[in-house]
DNA sequence: TTATTGTATATTGTCTACAATATCAAGTGG
DNA sequence: CCACTTGATATTGTAGACAATATACAATAA
């Protein structure tokens, strides 16, 4: 069957525009977020926008109080990080572990396809580009090795980190470093996959 | 200042008891839940069930298919399962860690009331009391060493968790391995807290 | 008989209007 | 001048009606 693609609700779409308006910084932390505004912005009505402000408030990216609205959330306190960060870290070791001669030609193809875009992006100084294919290539990882359940967990853990990173990235490094992990994943060597890994979560 | 007694929104009590009907395997996975039949049990409108309903799906307790409704999670994969208790471990520790010598005797003193509180409920046959009063025990460390950032990322994990639990749980086993926290934290032996909890957790 | 198409029904998704609550500024008393 | 109350305004929370979509079943053709 050819690969098909997938169909995004109207959520979907709408909350994934906001959250890369936050972890690009483009809404800095604090910043209120309006819901009539929002729902004007992208031509609905409030139902769908509280809808979305709920579900990135349980992400993490946004804090609530009751019938005050939702605020950005602010980056995380460097204790939290660091703990934080060594979850994020437990979870891609799991699924590149688990992934083991578990990958495909084609999974490899489309892994080396997103870093081909992550590229791209850079070279066109596209970081909000960046961010979506460098978040595509660890769901992918996440999603291959667990499912839509571990992705579930990761996901949160990660945009919660994200809040964190300054906003220029590090460019060809960054590429790299991904590079590394797709290489080591086709010949089967995982400790130097789990190496690179470490690497670029660092 | 007296101690104050939280007031809940509609939705959060909402949440609570469904979390609460699912946990306890009142509901059983793949159970459908019905968006209708909810707002007429609850004696709301719709709009605050459906806000329910997508909080719970992000926590894990739901599975949701667009246009068809929410169901019952399934429990955890073994594999996932022991990675997920991991991480709760990992959570869990950093908690402990960073109370030591943190906690004043007013928190020593909540937790032995929760305690005493399980302990009731265990001899009332009260399971879901105990579940509560389990619940309640962790989150307070939890929340106490993290506040509320730590207990967002920590709730979802142990909640999953739990949908893997034994529904008749071990009695008065369970209570010791609390108490020995306690004892532990109160007498600033973390190492002793740390195995504990451990113990608890496994 | 079996597969496919069409139709009826039930359920979710969305919109609009209204109610409840918080915010903010002006006014009042000390 | 400051603290507190009070009212106007803006924003969130909820309800009910309607639209879009999926499900189940019956009808038709190969």
């Amino acid at each position: 069957m050819k690969k098909m693609t997938p169909i995004l609700t109207v959520r979907d779409q709408i909350a994934e525009q906001i959250r890369l308006d936050i972890i690009s910084g483009e809404l800095a932390p604090t910043s209120k977020l309006n819901e009539q505004d929002l729902a004007t912005r992208f031509g609905v009505s409030r139902g769908p926008i509280r809808d979305v402000l709920l579900q990135l408030t349980k992400e993490g990216l946004l804090s609530s109080k009751s019938n005050c609205g939702v605020t950005v959330s602010n980056a995380l306190d460097p204790e939290l990080q660091i703990l934080m960060s060594s979850l994020r870290e437990k979870i891609e070791i799991h699924a590149v572990r688990k992934l083991k001669n578990k990958l495909s030609d084609d999974d490899i193809n489309e892994l080396n396809n997103i870093l081909l875009d992550l590229e791209l992006a850079f070279e066109k100084e596209d970081f909000i580009g960046v961010t979506q294919k460098d978040v595509e290539f660890h769901r992918y990882l996440i999603s291959a090795a667990g499912g839509e359940q571990l992705v579930n967990i990761w996901y949160p853990i990660m945009l919660r980190l994200r809040l964190n990173y300054d906003r220029i990235a590090h460019g060809q490094e960054c590429v790299d470093e991904h590079k590394v992990i797709v290489d080591s994943l086709a010949a089967g060597n995982i400790s130097q996959a789990v190496t690179g890994l470490k690497e670029n979560i660092r």
